[in-house]
DNA sequence: GGTATAAGTAAACAGTGTTGACTTGTCAAG
DNA sequence: CTTGACAAGTCAACACTGTTTACTTATACC
């Protein structure tokens, strides 16, 4: 019964590996472009050619296929990697980029589902994970998780508000000033000294 | 056939007004509990003793039920009016209170349904007149709205992470301490001066 | 008391995510 | 080359969702 395991070609048939493929294509390439709640299951399975009931079968539930896609692109590239001093305006500048620009695919796709309580579990181990537990390395120091999570409040929140607001807003500042506030922001997220 | 307009009790029949605040009061308290998109338009009627058409005829839609649910609530209670240099502290201890008391009943429904595409409109108008308008206003000055919607941004997103993570990296800090850094966060947020 | 008119009702519509029983293609053994 | 097993793929249904339409019924005025 184990012999699939030997050579990874023995009890395929119409190749499985292809289709799951093509099922998550599909599912980034709608998510992205029009979040997660507006794209139903039978139109992702339609855009990949391929009958609705292989999206449960492979991937438990639209639910998961979410987790996949959002799994397979890091968070924060060749931002946490770096001098701590830097970070805030590093994030800053991913933030602000991310904003002006219309975000990420996946930036948009979290943005759009951010609340959604059917995706609690996803966005909980992508935030634990992905976000506050990489920075909280960079951070080091005690309460680095808490700091961490402050600062993931600012970007999910500037997110959010751009999201809901189309950056009106925001707008009012021009980028680089954009830039250099949200850097201090980022940096009082970090700061360690007790104010009181 | 305007003759309803004389003494408010003419053409007036089962007491429309009653049953659409009794639809109200039953969404007010299922949405707080729950979140939007977990209750159901029939279950809101089944609590009101009313039929489903009912919501649709008073309210529009479904959407229009939160609509009428989130502007009855003041978003800061006696926050906003008060001197500019408290606002950060002011803010920085309802923000926290709300974290750790699992919020106002409606901060909770507002951060069950985030980023909810079908309530971009109605979150739109609440964070633009209810949350950056007034708190522009006290903060003043040139681009005091992008200060406004960055402060925004930082209540909004704690909130967020807070219903996602469940607090738990937040709760690192002693609740005095997480204010004072909270407070300083939202003072980066108003503070004028360019950096660069 | 009859009647217009509003309030309230029931049933259907088109859509969702999900499931279980079914068919079919493919590969290995006889 | 046929046969059988098993996985891949299909289909139709389920229990829901929000919303609309045509309908019934109770009320307040003439």
């Amino acid at each position: 019964m184990e012999r699939a395991e030997d050579g990874g070609c023995a009890g395929r048939a119409r190749d499985r590996e292809a289709t799951r493929r093509r099922i998550l294509a599909s599912a980034r390439e709608l998510f992205t472009s029009e979040g997660y709640a507006k794209v139903s299951s039978r139109r992702i399975a339609a855009h990949a050619g391929v009958n609705v009931a292989l999206i449960n079968r492979y991937f438990g539930a639209k639910r998961g296929l979410l987790a996949e896609v959002i799994a397979e692109e890091a968070a924060f590239p060749g931002i946490v990697e770096g001098d701590r001093e830097g970070l805030p305006r590093r994030l800053a500048e991913h933030v602000v980029h991310r904003t002006l620009a219309g975000g990420t695919p996946l930036a948009r796709a979290l943005e759009h589902s951010a609340g959604d309580p059917d995706l609690k579990s996803v966005h909980e181990e992508r935030l634990k994970n992905a976000v506050i537990g990489p920075l909280a390395e960079v951070i080091g120091g005690p309460e680095a998780r808490a700091r961490a999570s402050l600062v993931a409040s600012v970007i999910l929140g500037v997110g959010l508000v751009r999201r809901i607001e189309g950056a009106a807003s925001l707008n009012e500042l021009e980028p680089d000033r954009l830039v250099d506030h949200l850097a201090a922001v980022i940096g009082a997220c970090l700061a360690e000294g007790a104010p009181g």
